[in-house]
Formats: C-alpha cells, sequence, structure tokens
DNA sequence: GAGTCGGCAGTCT
DNA sequence: CAGACTGCCGACT
C-alpha cells in the first residue's frame, strides 16, 4: 500500500470519496499517515469491494450485497471512523484467496471484540469444501451454550470469503442463512466441492455423522476422512451420542 | 414439521 | 447503567 493519491486513478464515482476523504483533517503524526485504501476484486461471488490498512484486510463485501460502492465505503467510515481511499493495488494475497488457490491474507481485526475474533479464529479453521455447524464453532471458540451468539457474530463477519462463515451449516443440516442470503452461501459451498444434493440427502434421513466399522472413528460427513470410507463400511449417526454407544470415538481431526 | 423457548453477545433505549 | 430487544441457532414439544 503507498501513499500516492494520484496514482492509479479511479472511476468518477470513487475519485469523488476521494475528495470527500481528503478533506478529512490532516494527519498529524506518522502513523496517522497510514490511509486504508480500498480495491475491487473478483470473486465467485462476483466482484467484491475490499478495504485494507497497514495491518492487513479490514472489511470486504461482495459488490452485490453493499449496493454500490459509495454505499460500501460509507460502511467503513462508519464502522472505523477512518477515511479511505483507492488504493493503488490489491493487498497481498487477497486475489489468490478469493480464487481458493491461497490462503487468506493478512487480516486486521482489532476491532472486532473478543468472543467475535475467538468465533471467526474458529471458523477460519474449517477446511474448504466442509462444513461445521454453528454449534461446533461455539464450542471451539468456547462458548458451547453461545450458538445463538455465533450465528450473530458471523453475521457481522467483516471479511466473509476469507474466514468463511459460509462453512457454518445448521447443526440439522439446512445450511442456514448468510450474510449475502443463502443462495451465496449454497453457492460458494458447491464452487468448493461439497455436494450440496447429499447434504440434503442427508439431512433428510436425520444423519449427522458417519463412521466406519473398520476404524470405530466418527466424522462430519463432509470430514475428508469421512469421504474415504467405502460403502461397505460406511454407517451413519444420528447424534455423537448414539456414535458413542455404538462404540464409537469422534474423529480426532473434524472433533464432532 | 411447525411452533416454542432456552441461551448469549451486542446494540439500543 | 440496567433492562429490553434482536439474531446466519438448537433442543424439545
Amino acid at each position: 500500500m503507498t501513499d500516492t493519491p494520484t496514482a492509479d486513478r479511479p472511476a468518477p464515482d470513487p475519485l469523488l470519496a476521494g475528495l470527500r476523504d481528503l478533506a478529512e483533517p490532516a494527519p498529524t503524526t506518522l502513523t496517522d499517515r497510514v490511509v486504508d485504501g480500498w480495491v475491487r476484486a473478483p470473486s465467485p461471488l462476483g466482484e467484491v469491494y475490499a478495504v485494507a490498512g497497514a495491518g492487513g484486510v479490514r472489511l470486504l463485501r461482495t459488490a452485490a450485497h453493499a449496493g454500490d460502492l459509495e454505499v460500501f465505503l460509507e460502511e467503513y467510515r462508519t464502522r472505523h471512523g477512518r477515511p479511505v481511499r483507492p488504493a493503488t493495488r490489491p493487498p497481498r494475497g487477497l486475489l489468490p484467496a478469493l480464487r481458493g488457490t491461497g490462503g487468506p491474507p493478512e487480516l486486521d481485526l482489532t476491532d472486532v471484540g473478543d468472543f467475535a475474533r475467538q468465533v471467526l479464529a474458529a471458523t477460519a479453521r474449517i477446511p474448504a469444501g466442509q462444513v461445521r455447524p454453528y454449534g461446533w464453532v461455539a464450542r471451539e471458540a468456547g462458548h458451547p451454550k453461545a450458538v445463538r451468539a455465533v450465528g450473530t457474530a458471523l453475521a457481522r463477519n467483516p471479511v466473509p470469503l476469507l474466514i468463511p462463515c459460509h462453512r457454518v451449516v445448521r447443526g440439522d443440516g439446512g445450511l442456514g442463512q448468510y450474510l449475502s442470503g443463502a443462495g451465496d452461501k449454497a453457492t460458494l459451498l458447491a464452487g468448493e466441492g461439497l455436494d450440496l444434493d447429499r447434504v440434503a440427502d442427508l439431512a433428510a434421513a436425520g444423519t449427522r455423522l458417519i463412521g466406519s466399522d473398520t476404524t470405530g472413528v466418527v466424522c462430519f460427513p463432509s470430514c475428508h476422512h469421512a469421504r474415504r470410507i467405502t460403502d461397505a463400511h460406511r454407517r451413519g449417526f444420528a447424534s455423537l451420542d448414539r456414535a458413542r454407544a455404538a462404540g464409537y470415538r469422534p474423529c480426532r481431526d473434524c472433533r464432532p
């Protein structure tokens, strides 16, 4: 992120916003000079807008959800109380992350509360193409009963796609809601290779976990271990209690 | 399967 | 500041 406001002139609309930001009180210290910058970038959900500061990406929204760029920038200003100008280039790692070919870029979550940060951290550990229930995230975040609060925290995820809150689904097998619409959640998961028809079938059958009768281990159905179980040895369970009663123990990777 | 209510963090009043 | 309200849920009628 450089601080040359004239480089890479943006489209007219953003320019007006940029000028408005320049009208803010001049920064006095060196750190104040680090002005956050916004960029547009492609994603599986179409164009996204993102803002990053020196500490990393702070806010990301799909263009479709944000409505338009000015609304997005206004959300950023009110959330962080900082001006934002067009950036000359996207933050390192953002484009590969949005393509699904790399880990997340540096993220700046300093303005996120403690609980929410734990929730986001747990969510970030869910591998691509897999899903976990809200209750699982609550437990991993250290607040096993705060299931609904997890939903609230994810609804306020400042960096969707980068922290994959679309991989958090309902315990009954439904996909649940999503920031920019349930349809986007399905699109993202299908794009990561999750078989949504199979998810729906398992939900309808009441199958929450899948075990192997050769290893005696149960997993969430999308866990990569579960996907390797051959038909002859696959066994479904409605709950972890049921699986335990049958002599199975939870997978150490997906921790059902 | 729809309705109800518990539980909890954040926000509003 | 306390209490009410709300929300990408879940367990139990």
